[in-house]
DNA sequence: AATGAATGAGTTTTCATTCAT
DNA sequence: AATGAATGAAAACTCATTCAT
């Protein structure tokens, strides 16, 4: 086994202790017994623990972030907003994994923690942001700081993932971006 | 000091230390030290670590749910939406500590806890798909699922007051409340 | 037992643990278990094992500082010398204990460990230099600089000890003493 | 490189390790990173850690016994002591790392080590004991044990050494050698 | 001979909890 | 009711040593 592929191994296994059991509860021992690789290796590979989930939790930032496209704009907009959605939720829902790890355990362990994660949302919001700026530039976008309707529209999307995770309920992604995509075009109430 | 009035002042001094540090990091030696008190008296009053934790808790929660008032269908509608929304933000940016332990904290300590954790979510959600269901059946409220579109409400009430805690930024309530309420109305895309 | 009491029992553990085992191969599970008590009770006594460590060392020198008086230059001088080379001999040489943890153990732990170490040494030096220097103004002290002077006459104390410790000799004080005496009076070579 | 070279590198290599960081505190990574060698070669050229530390300390004890020459009765002797004296502290101070190797960290390790200590400590105790007795027995020297009166001796050597690297002073040998002659000479009183 | 990935026993330290006073 | 000394299970981490390549 190469050093790459056992590294790849032993952060599959962090990958899943860290989801089933949480930053706190998982140990190291845990780890190590899903991987099955002695102590030592662990420590190998990765400085310690803490050091450890932040390599997961990247992987997953990174998995995350990748499934979001630029948008094109000499193209049809709004079906590739639709697109992006649909890959966002896929990639929030492939697996328990992310969400309890991104959503439930990321904030709050330390610092520096809070640092990398503070990093993700930001350059999540500013993404969002920037598109939307631009769309309210060309006439598609209704008025409003874009950075606040940047959160707005993260947060229907992070809810429903969340909670889904929260109830151990599977997500039906396609309706969720269906009335998602209905509530950006008409809002939600009605006159 | 009566047994409540000592009660009360531990539960005070456990949400500072608990917000502050959050659950994992906050000792026991914190909360006691912060309420000035032997370890033998904290225990006295909660039965574990746990359980005081969940006393925050559910503080916190009563304190969120009873900002949110019933809709009386006989007066304007969007005007007491708006109020809810207001006295929401104002429960949740009271203080750091309400987003703190409410969003960064709660979830993922374990299974009894999250017990507790999907009740005060499925109170809310239930609570506000069963407004939105009236609204459906007085046809002021668009089409879909009241369940998931009640999610994404909530969604977008969560996510600006936690990246607003995450980056330690001072909400706007009002300018938040104003946008919600514009995207509620008309959405987010123009045509 | 009184928490005084508790200290003090600790300490002589460690101290006879030590002494025997050395630093490093000291546990403090050999602490704890030479001591009849919970591994938290040590935590609870001493910040870590270096400062269980720092505090038997303190005592040690403590108790041999103690041992040398001041001499008074109204009484006999040589006899007060005498006096003290005794008494420190025999705080040296009470216990196995002292010469190995003072002479074989105590250097080079860490920085911090020296800098204590080196206050002892240095406050013994010139102790000794200053009774040596107020010796060659009253005429009683050959000539040269007197913390060498000093360094040469601590040798003569610590390698008799240091040896008869590595022998595991029984040291017989009054014969060095005579000799040292002898030598500081005389010299070694005769014409 | 033949073994030999290699060999004699690494115990290079371990000789500087050990003397600055000391024996606990050095690993065997540190050594080999000195040496620019992989993990698995230390181990075919040492045994273990503690081997490889035992040959740095034989070397430098030979380097440091070599520096004693015997006495020639039929010269002059107090010259050639002079001469001894001048070479040994030369030898025990040409670096910073025979004195912090010799004198603060060869003891207390293990049995064995203490084993090849004491050795080192008796030949030399001896060798000069049986030139004082010889010296005693053509009346150039006073009388006395001359194993005890070997020890006063070596410690006049040992301390001035061992202060010197303790507290990161250059050893001045000539002015050292100058006074231990005077002492030995006349002693340390006058009257 | 040289390499370096893997090993696992052993260590220190933390901290929620108990219970005699 | 209040105290705080005592507890001990559990955790992270180190590092000398091995051995297949």
């Amino acid at each position: 086994m190469t050093p790459d592929d056992r590294r790849a191994q032993m952060l599959a296994s962090a990958r899943t202790v860290f989801a089933s059991l949480g930053y706190h509860r998982a140990s190291v021992s845990d780890i190590i017994s899903e991987a099955g690789v002695a102590r030592g290796t662990f420590y190998n590979y990765f400085e310690s623990k803490r050091a450890c989930f932040q390599a997961v939790l990247s992987e997953m930032m990174d998995s995350v972030s990748a499934a979001v496209h630029p948008i094109d704009v000499t193209r049809d907009i709004p079906q590739q907003v639709r697109e992006n959605l649909e890959r966002l939720f896929q990639a929030l829902t492939a697996d328990d994994e992310v969400p309890r790890v991104l959503f439930a355990e990321a904030a709050g362990i330390d610092e520096e923690g809070d640092q990398g994660l503070r990093g993700f949302y930001r350059a999540a919001t500013v993404r969002l942001a920037t598109a939307l700026a631009t769309g309210q530039a060309l006439g598609f976008v209704g008025e409003g700081d874009p950075m606040v309707l940047a959160r707005l529209v993260l947060g229907m999307v992070r809810e429903p993932v969340f909670q889904a995770w929260l109830y151990g309920e599977e997500l039906d992604a396609q309706s969720v971006v269906d009335l998602m995509a209905s509530v950006m075009r008409d809002g939600v109430l009605r006159r």
